[in-house]
DNA sequence: TGGGATAACATGGGAATTTATGGTAGTCAA
DNA sequence: TTGACTACCATAAATTCCCATGTTATCCCA
């Protein structure tokens, strides 16, 4: 599970190091790591290939002529397998670095399943955003289902 | 797994460089490479032969004499087995070229099981496409299986 | 509980490898 | 013998790998 929020440095090669409780996670689960554009946000989204392989099974039953179809395969054409280096590096694409506006910092937002990597200032908006929410409309309902 | 996307040129000879993660998604499952005519856009479409297989094998479960069994004949009869040079390039055959109306430049994106061969023009109106579809409708709604 | 030792983490830089692509030589068939 | 096709070589650029370093967090013992 991906949980806690930090900030660290994107150099000049595009490599930045993922947060170490999110590498020990996906190591854990013996994952390799996917990266691709958030399809609600200005954002990267990472997650675990066993999850983005669920997607791609999805897409074959539904309607191979169906919008979401569509849109899933565009999905896939924009998310990338990653490597770490050993240090728990890995490289962001160019394609991403411009999809969220990142240039020499990132921000990690684990959000379990997966995380959000933010450009500071895209980070800032979307926080904001939440406590008005918070302050407008108060706590959401939550209902837990037991297992 | 075929995932990103990645602009590669084709020379006079029309051959191209199959992106290097796709390459080595071919050698690690032993697989050779298929290439066909869409079924569905103005492209070509790139997969493991294992996976044509299956295509064949749902044209069987069609009515024999149908028109849709006809049509999924005659274009399964335009595919080709690629063979890849020592540097990990193919040679796009004239009739697939001309069918996506390619040129100098192939775009290549994957799209979990396959991946697709589009013309850079092609390819752009198809984003646009989908980034069209996504503001007006949204994001997939998706129900994923629990493992 | 304090403080030093130790490990873990984030980051910088350079060397080595891979990738994409241009080119050439050899082979087979008409 | 020509033309098409294939196999292989060459090279520049991009990418990956690994070593070095400073900084932060953790541990352990007095």
């Amino acid at each position: 599970m991906f949980l806690s929020t930090s900030h660290n440095k994107i150099d000049l090669k595009c490599r930045v190091s993922i947060p170490a409780s999110f590498r020990v996670n996906l190591e854990k689960s013996n994952e390799t790591l996917i990266l691709f554009k958030s399809l609600q946000f200005k954002c990267i989204e990472g997650t675990t290939s066993t999850r983005m392989g669920a997607y791609i099974d999805a897409i074959d039953e539904l309607d191979a002529l169906s919008d979401d179809a569509f849109l899933l395969r565009m999905m896939m054409a924009d998310s990338f397998e990653i490597k770490f280096d050993i240090n728990g590096r890995v490289v962001i694409p160019d394609t991403l670095m411009n999809f969220a506006n990142l240039s020499d910092k990132a921000v990690f937002m684990g959000i379990g399943e997966s995380f959000y990597i933010w450009s500071p200032t895209e980070y800032e908006n979307q926080y904001m955003k939440s406590q008005q929410i918070l302050r407008e409309k108060g706590p959401p309902k939550l209902i837990l289902k037991k297992n």
